[in-house]
DNA sequence: CTCTCTATCTTTACATCGTAAAGATGGAAT
DNA sequence: ATTCCATCTTTACGATGTAAAGATAGAGAG
């Protein structure tokens, strides 16, 4: 029943250029600017989390698997063990850049806010956005029971998505969050939100708001049902403009 | 790449016995109390669904296979095909029955209220404590990419467990909800009360939120943190007592 | 400059899975 | 009593994850 190997990882050192990294193969491979594919050396690592990424978003969650990367970077069936270890270690550090690029997106609208009401709205709509336009990283992220938490790049970037949560209830209650001690009405406060963000952004991947949309007024879309919901949490919640 | 067989489904007519159903088969098999898996007739379907969900709940969703499940069951890794068809088949009828699970849990949650607060807690309460003692089986509901919402039984059950959520929220709002037609303020008050507690049971489950439990006073439990939530939210928009 | 080492990649192999198709079996209808 | 056919088993095939052994080529030592 597939051994459940949590721990694997064969990469003894991911191959590491240690002295005179440029110039030092003149030309073997035409330099690195078509070369999608760095035969026998170079950056696989990264060429199969591309791929990772292509076969993701094209195949969906199903379709991700070890073989279907390493045809998609054009090298063996095997080649990802070095790298990743397992299909664990693969998709941990995929998940890993889809986190770093969740946060990105919502630190970014974040700073494009101005009023107290779009700085409350920014976040959750940007949540919703990378959500849709990347459901294959967000089904993931949130939706695959294989990650391995323990990774460090994996663990930084989720806490990191946490942080940026925590930190934008904080502002909103006009209260920093301490790191490390919660009041109960603070905890409850983050979980709420997290969990209605998430919650909406799963059923609405999973086509289970159509039920909804498609009774309310002519075309609703979901943005802005997204928006009646968020407008009727915070409203006298914000701090006075 | 699997193929993505949906429309499978080779059961031509899942053996109803026509005439005589009880004593037409006197002593084959000690009559069927203790006979766990009647051998070459009787209940075969219902004993793969007992033993499917024995499975889930046992290995969770990535143990839950048709060849586990016909071992057991003790019967030919084939046999689920006749009935069901399919991989999705199973899953979807198993999937239906974890619905009715459902359904019937937070109806009669719901009966045992007595108090506006008790009935307007009391659902999704209900929600989560069954998500809890039948994670395998929420996870196969929610979180599974590979249910055929097109099979009448799995579709009746998820219907039927939208509208009870709809009731609640109009029973709450003191406006029936229409069958047929929403306002976008009904709309979004049943959407943001099923992304609420869907969302907060799926990063329950996922221990996302650890982080927040943990940073609680003491040994605050989901249970308590969930209360809290549902008070600030339904604070001031119950019906006078 | 040559030789060896070793990380990297390929090949081969095996257990498991879903699914299709053909063979066996036994209750039920004629 | 005999035939039929739904049900179950057997066999087979392609796909997957993973382990292990073989090949390769860049890097470092002499």
């Amino acid at each position: 029943m597939a051994k459940s190997n949590t721990t694997g990882e064969t990469a003894r050192s991911p191959r590491i250029p240690k002295k005179t990294p440029p110039a030092s193969r003149p030309a073997r491979r035409a330099a690195s600017a078509k070369a999608e594919t760095p035969y026998h050396h170079g950056a696989l690592r990264e060429a199969l989390l591309r791929a990772a990424e292509r076969v993701l978003e094209r195949d969906g969650l199903a379709g991700l698997t070890l073989r279907a990367v390493a045809r998609e970077a054009g090298v063996s069936h095997a080649a990802p063990t070095h790298h990743f270890g397992d299909l664990t270690g693969l998709v941990s550090e995929l998940a890993a850049i889809g986190f770093r690029q969740f946060n990105a997106a919502m630190a970014s609208a974040c700073d494009a806010a101005t009023s107290p009401l779009e700085r409350a709205l920014a976040r959750p709509k940007a949540y919703v956005a990378y959500a849709q336009a990347h459901p294959g990283m967000y089904g993931l992220m949130f939706r695959t029971e294989r990650l391995d938490y323990s990774r460090p790049s994996l663990h930084e970037a989720a806490e990191s998505s946490f942080a940026g949560l925590a930190n934008a209830i904080g502002a909103m209650r006009q209260e920093p969050i301490s790191g490390d001690a919660l009041t109960i009405e603070q905890g409850a406060a983050i979980a709420r939100a997290w969990s209605m963000v998430h919650g909406f952004t799963m059923l609405l991947l999973d086509g289970r708001l159509e039920d909804i949309l498609e009774r309310l007024p002519d075309g609703t879309t979901a943005e802005q049902l997204l928006e009646a919901i968020l407008k009727s949490t915070v409203a006298g919640k914000l701090p006075p403009a």
